[in-house]
DNA sequence: CTGAAAGCGCTAACAC
DNA sequence: GTGTTAGCGCTTTCAG
């Protein structure tokens, strides 16, 4: 148990004065060996630890940036997590969590406790997050890289899957072969993905002259969801259902089985995000490999060039999917 | 896009000293009405939010406490994350995440990071934390919670579940009705679980005079996991499986499937750790419910009390768990 | 009840 | 090369 030494005891220690210690301590060339072996010594002699807060403050810098989740339960948030974690060991940043609960979080109080905490950035992973919550973030000047959904504002940077794009080439593929009775979940924790998702299979259907309007609107919790998806498909038949998440993806396909829907033959199932599930499960579920890890990776990245005024090339970053074949769907 | 602006700016903006600002954002009784009220106006004119920073330094205090989990893709550790947010956000503290990816990270310099940046309190939940890092960190005087590790130590709380009693008493129920061929699974993303939960083994059969050896060692990876899983099944047989994680559960009943085991007739399987999929995957996977969030919120709870000096009953909580039967164990 | 001033620990000109 | 000093933005005695 020791007294929390500063810079100045070390600089006492040492016999120098504290801009020395400071020189060595953030690696400046300009000292010279002896000297700076005498401060290393007197360091490693006190436990020095640089006290990162009174760096801030000096610097006007804190290398922490703000990291806003809906909750950190999904699997998939898992992996952006780690993928930005991963990333910000690398360029030496930390990262201050905050999920919004629903119920108990307040958006507003959380964009004002990052506000209040003076990160260098935040990056938001969440349908949850309003225009407004951006704007105030950006006056307040602060840079943001929103992960998932595409924001084109000029002073935001994201990174995301074109949700649109992969549905609407599902659907026409399975159009194309004559299933022209597809349901899309609709995932209330991720409204925006689900619009983005609705889009793709109406801009499909129109493109072949039909229309779109199979969405199923399901209670957010998996025990009700699966009631009702349970009880939905006692009397409803699709050919194909997509869903956005693993369990609502088990969910379908439980229901199906209970009700003697045998899937792929009867129906086929996909589930747009892809996690370790997914493959776990029987039947596998053939879904979309999106890049959570990748995600998290390249928006934190994207952060440290921000914050680094390298060159964005991109404001906006999308990120490749790639189908997998399970056994919920037919080879065609 | 506004100037950051200080509690000098609104000092002048109100007419006042800024000691007065001080008083009114901290939420002081001494000033004045008539003071204050154009104190909160100059604020809000001015859209002054306090620099936590600075405030850190003054009060040597960053109402920010440090968080070290193995990795966020886990489906429990979401949980822990979860409930400790929530709390955290009651009494007002920040999260800082720190993950330890095998292979990238070095866990001294999280450790180093951690003191630097000057935590009031660290919550650990991993295996991977050695007491040499807990000792570092107690050297500089930081409170420590561990979670689900029963740390026995005068200046560390922990907050855990007694797996050890938990296989104990899961093993003696099935010894009793005769079963005694047990195997259990090697978790080794979780040594010390493992450890406790093979502890637990050898008491129950060593309590009716019998010897337990019957651990499977997996490799990590589900892949290759399962694989091994899968091969180990081909000639190998036994009466009961207890395995730590769902994805592990998982495996075991792929390749029981897979291997014309039938579950729970032939073989009976029990998770460890419950979560979500243990009740979506079919059949559904008898389990503990190892209380996650809880796990967290009651650490987060603890280190509040830890940090204002309020008494502490317990510097060891033990959850409890309860065990749920589902469809891979028969009932006795 | 309010203001002045010292200090929290460090960085970054600017001197020497 | 190294030391001196003025902040970074806020809290907190201590006066008044």
């Amino acid at each position: 148990m020791m007294k929390r030494v500063t810079i100045y005891e070390v600089a006492k220690e040492a016999g120098v004065s504290l801009a020395t210690v400071s020189r060595v301590i953030n690696g400046s060339e300009v000292v010279k060996a002896p000297t700076k072996a005498k401060v290393e010594e007197a360091i490693k002699k006190l436990g020095y630890k640089p006290n990162a807060i009174a760096q801030g403050l000096a610097l006007s810098k804190t290398t922490t940036i703000g990291l806003i989740i809906p909750e950190a339960s999904f699997t998939y948030t898992g992996q952006v997590i780690n993928g930005l974690l991963d990333v910000a060991k690398i360029y030496k940043y930390n990262i201050m969590l905050h999920t919004i609960t629903e119920g108990i979080t307040d958006v507003e109080k959380i964009i004002d406790v990052i506000i209040k905490s003076r990160v260098d950035g935040v990056i938001i992973y969440s349908d949850k997050i309003t225009d407004d919550s951006i704007s105030t973030l950006n006056d307040y000047n602060i840079p943001i890289v929103v992960i998932s959904n595409r924001v084109s504002s000029e002073s935001v940077c994201s990174v995301y899957v074109d949700f649109e794009k992969a549905i609407c080439e599902l659907c026409s593929k399975y159009i194309a072969n004559g299933v022209t009775d597809i349901a899309l979940l609709e995932d209330r924790k991720n409204v925006n993905t689900t619009k983005q998702m609705i889009t793709g299979a109406k801009r499909a259907f129109s493109n072949n002259g039909l229309s779109f309007e199979n969405y199923i609107v399901i209670p957010k919790e998996y025990r009700s969801s699966y009631k009702y998806v349970s009880d939905y498909f006692k009397d409803h038949r699709h050919q194909l259902v997509i869903a956005n998440r693993d369990s609502q993806a088990m969910a379908v396909l439980n229901a199906a089985r209970e009700n003697g829907i045998s899937v792929p033959e009867d129906m086929e199932v996909v589930c747009v995000i892809d996690t370790k599930y997914n493959s776990m499960v029987r039947p596998t579920i053939s879904s979309f490999s999106i890049p959570s890890y990748d995600l998290g990776a390249v928006s934190m990245r994207l952060m440290t060039k921000l914050l680094q005024n390298e060159e964005v090339e991109d404001k906006e970053k999308c990120l490749n999917y790639l189908f997998t074949t399970r056994q919920t769907t037919k080879v065609y």
